[in-house]
RNA sequence: CGCGGAGUGGAGCAGCUGGUAGCUCGUCGGGCUCAUAACCCGAAGGUCGUAGGUUCAAAUCCUGCCUCCGCAA
């Protein structure tokens, strides 16, 4: 088969070296333009990009994808059977939609109809599911509606969302490329999403990474793991932003002010919350690495009975 | 040219108004103790990121480079 591939954060490049290990043709990788600028002055290749130059695949990354004729006359004379899209970042036109004879196949980050959207992986920690994993399925208008071809699962545990990022993006390439072979035979089965269960995954902004002590401590401690590696859980120590890496969960002793530092040991820092205390055992300051807050506390100072925030 | 912080013994930091390096922890040896992540004594371990410059003398001042990180996107 001829396949185009559509692209852009890390989720997408195991799918891509799949690909490309595949006997069938990759004849294009699309990604995202690189406006992306990072610290300095650099302007960087989006990550799907730099493996598809890595692989010697050309690229395309159209500013635009919706009304643009050019890129769909590119597109259409590609020929290609099959589109996969993994993250690729626009919504794409019926008019490409419709364009491969074996369909647009797209990788989604969580168990359909569950977690449709941007943060599928995210909120899925966020909210403290059990289980989580990648859906293929079919494109057609709507957000992330299509009819479900396969999935895998996983658990959740004490994963990080950073953690279930990689495990996903590896399960979701490999499931594709074995689902390849009954695509190419036309034996795939979609099923229909129950649109009853759907639920809806919406960004992560910035903000949402600020800990609210007032939350519980289960809570604070979900969101710890699933604004990683981005935001991260955020407060304040006296007007230093203070990230919170990694952190346990206490049960209740005595209720106290939420946000209140109450001991700090090479153990962690214990915070009282809105119901259990959270013992943190890893943070980050302004300019400092990651680390233990028992190698912290070497060198500085974390007093007792400040209030975080 | 977006703003900024930092690179010092294994870890985290101090020293940076120039005169060959200090703290906490760890490590090793010994002691105390019924015992201990406790306490006491002692030891090992650093060409102070790198290349130059200024100077009688630089971790400390100046310049280039490398690396790490926070903010903003």
């Amino acid at each position: 088969m001829r396949i185009v591939f559509m692209g852009t954060p890390t989720f997408a490049v195991p799918t891509l070296e799949k690909l490309a290990q595949s006997s069938h043709d990759l004849v294009l990788v699309v990604s995202q333009p690189d406006a992306k600028r990072d610290r300095g002055e650099k302007v960087k290749p989006t990550p799907v990009k730099q493996k598809a130059i890595e692989l010697g695949i050309p690229v395309e990354q159209p500013e635009q994808i919706k009304e643009n004729p050019i890129f769909l006359r590119a597109l259409q004379a590609l020929k290609p059977d099959l589109i996969v899209v993994a993250a690729y970042g626009k919504i794409l036109p019926k008019e490409i939609l419709q364009l491969p004879p074996k369909g647009c196949i797209n990788i989604h980050g969580s168990l359909l109809p569950k977690y449709r959207g941007a943060a599928p992986i995210q909120r899925a920690v966020l909210e403290g599911a059990s289980m989580t994993g990648v859906t293929l399925m079919e494109m057609g208008e709507g957000l992330d509606s299509g009819d479900m071809l396969a999935c895998a699962k996983t658990t959740i545990d004490g994963k990080t969302a950073a953690m279930l990022h990689d495990e996903l993006a590896e399960m979701g390439a490999g499931l594709l490329y074995d689902s390849l072979p009954l695509i190419e035979a036309n034996q795939m089965v979609g099923i229909p999403q129950n649109h009853e269960e759907a639920t809806y995954a919406p960004m992560i902004y910035k903000k949402d990474g600020l800990v609210d002590f007032n939350h519980s401590a289960v809570d604070i401690e979900r969101q710890i793991r699933g604004m990683n590696p981005w935001p991260r859980a955020y407060t304040q120590y006296k007007g230093a932003p203070m990230k919170l890496l990694a952190g346990v969960v206490k049960p209740k002793i005595t209720p106290d002010v939420p946000g209140k530092i109450l001991d700090v040991s090479d153990q962690g820092i214990a915070i009282a919350t809105g119901e259990g205390i959270l013992v943190v055992t890893e943070i980050q300051m302004p300019g400092k690495k990651k680390m233990p807050v028992s190698d912290y506390i070497r060198g500085n100072q974390i007093e007792i009975n400040t209030i975080l925030g």
